[in-house]
DNA sequence: TTGTAAGCGTTATCAA
DNA sequence: TTGATAACGCTTACAA
């Protein structure tokens, strides 16, 4: 089975008594052939089971029409549902995806961009792992002439395409609506500092209690917090002090917003009464929980849509002087549910 | 930057005036090329920061070290797990996954299945979408010398590798399960039937039944409740009935178990008491809904390593005599939760 | 409209 | 151990 020789235009060509190049032509739906023999040709593939070799296709026209992309996990709700995104807008364009995790890994995540880069995709889609320290790599990746475009958790000093989530202001908006909902004490769980989006989500926080006249406290803020059990531990720090909070922004994810109502539930504490929640993501559970958690959807779909769309804007201008916005920010929504309904 | 022109062997030859024939032997690392030179190649490699054109390696070598992968939707919860499953036991391997989704027409399945082979990816793996109805485009993947190997959906009466849940002996736990908790009348939510695995759900059900001396109520059995909205108008008509079920097993998914739930609520029938809920898929919030769901976890990233494994076992074994499972059967678990307690 | 031939960047074969 | 060369299957000037 695996030897199995397969048609070539050469076969056809030869069955056919024409030249290759004819057939090439043909198969490519150019009007510089008669249109007789073009069906001709066509048929004659159809019956030989021909399939075009994209490897050599692509070898020869010096592009792969392939886009590769780099996310830490495929299985979480975020990436898989822009990966969801980009295949559905690549799909139109006649673009494959090659799919890699960095499982948050910097080492894997340069491995993988370099066998995307092997492979000659067009364009190099990521969101950088968390431990990511360095962009050598992604460097590189411009250096070999390949687009590269960022979403969500982007280095801001690459120049690259990027499509980001405006994060400072939907945290300055979830905040804000914890104070109007008259919480006086908010908590923030924050993410690895490292990366990006966890300073833009921090800031609006800060921005937010700025802008009501409220103060910093320092011990409301819990570093790294961004798994459920790291959320929940937060929590139960929270919980404990001799002053606590009343609400709990969990900035990092709905995960560890979980885990902040399973600690509350467990302590006895009600919510949104006693304590308000609210988390970040939509993810589908928010919906159903006891009460249904407060938080912010990001369009992940959309968001994968428009990384790819971007692409091919980018590539139908690239020799035209029409200026393509660089920086692509998506507005994501504040989504009050029960957890943080206090004030009626 | 599109147009910049690649490092390629050649250019490294130049550089070290010798032939490209040796540059490829030392950059493949192959032991009939002298050591010092051998490291002077590589070196120069690096310092022209040479990337090998794997499209003219593959195919030159007449293979792509490349999987293709079709799933109904990547932004499933089961299917974005066995594709994080594939990608890392071929990550392993140095093989690459394109990844393609159906959105459960065959009409898109079909063209990515000629896509994949137009790509001449080394090996297909594909579950099948919800509307198939013949399979000549996977008979034609074989035609073609490219391994195929199908997961959860599979079409049967095609010979080809497959990795499949044993749902027949899950289905007939879960609902035995369902007796000894002393559930009388028990109500199934089934699938499209021309699906294996939901057929194979139902004869689960009609086993256990048959083996508890319980009768087939015809009027207890809702066709095509499989999404959240679906399970929710299926239980509604079954609660409304003369004799209403105590029991409903949702063999379709955990979202149509989750319909069940809300109606129940909304309806105020208790459960567990009153009606006994079974899931299936262990998604994420089964565990946190009140009450917790009882399901049957597949577990799908080891479905997925699972997939990739065999196909390398396969390669391996290709020119011995070795027989090789061509049929792997998992075997899911049920997760009892508090949905169906109803026994204590 | 069709044919000829070169070339994409590799690797494999054969010879030196 | 190294080099020259053909070939993988396709596309595209250029010529006819």
């Amino acid at each position: 089975m695996k030897n199995k020789k397969r048609t070539t235009i050469y076969d056809i060509a030869k069955k056919l008594n024409i030249a290759a190049s004819s057939v090439s032509r043909a198969l490519n739906n150019s009007d510089q052939v008669n249109e007789a023999t073009k069906k001709l040709i066509v048929k004659t593939a159809a019956e030989l089971n021909y399939k075009r070799n994209t490897l050599a296709s692509n070898l020869r026209k010096g592009q792969s029409k392939t886009i590769g992309v780099v996310v830490p996990f495929i299985n979480q709700n975020f990436f898989s549902n822009v990966i969801a995104g980009i295949e559905e807008a690549s799909y139109q364009k006649g673009y494959n995806l090659i799919i890699c995790q960095s499982n948050e890994l910097q080492s894997k995540e340069i491995k993988c961009v370099n066998t995307l880069i092997n492979q000659h995709v067009d364009c190099i889609v990521i969101s950088i792992s968390a431990d990511s320290s360095d962009h050598k790599h992604l460097q590189n990746v411009l250096d070999n002439g390949i687009q590269l475009i960022q979403f969500d958790r982007v280095a801001d000093e690459l120049e690259t395409l990027k499509v980001i989530n405006d994060n400072e202001q939907a945290s300055l908006e979830a905040v804000s609506h914890l104070v109007e909902q008259g919480y006086k004490r908010i908590a923030l769980l924050e993410g690895p500092q490292n990366l990006q989006i966890f300073r833009q989500r921090k800031a609006g926080y800060l921005n937010a209690l700025k802008k009501y006249g409220m103060p910093v406290l320092n011990e409301l803020i819990v570093e790294n917090a961004w798994t459920k059990e790291l959320g929940a531990k937060g929590t139960r720090k929270l919980l404990n002090l001799a002053q606590p909070p009343d609400a709990i922004f969990a900035s990092t994810s709905d995960f560890s917003a979980l885990g902040v109502l399973e600690v509350a539930t467990a302590m006895g504490i009600k919510v949104p009464s006693e304590l308000g929640i609210c988390g970040y993501s939509n993810e589908a559970f928010t919906e159903i929980t006891s009460p249904s958690i407060t938080t912010i959807d990001q369009f992940s779909v959309y968001m994968g849509k428009t990384v790819a769309n971007l692409y091919f804007q980018e590539m139908e201008n690239k020799e035209e002087t029409a200026v393509v916005p660089k920086i692509i920010s998506i507005k994501p929504k504040l989504i009050v549910r029960s957890s943080t309904k206090k004030g009626g």
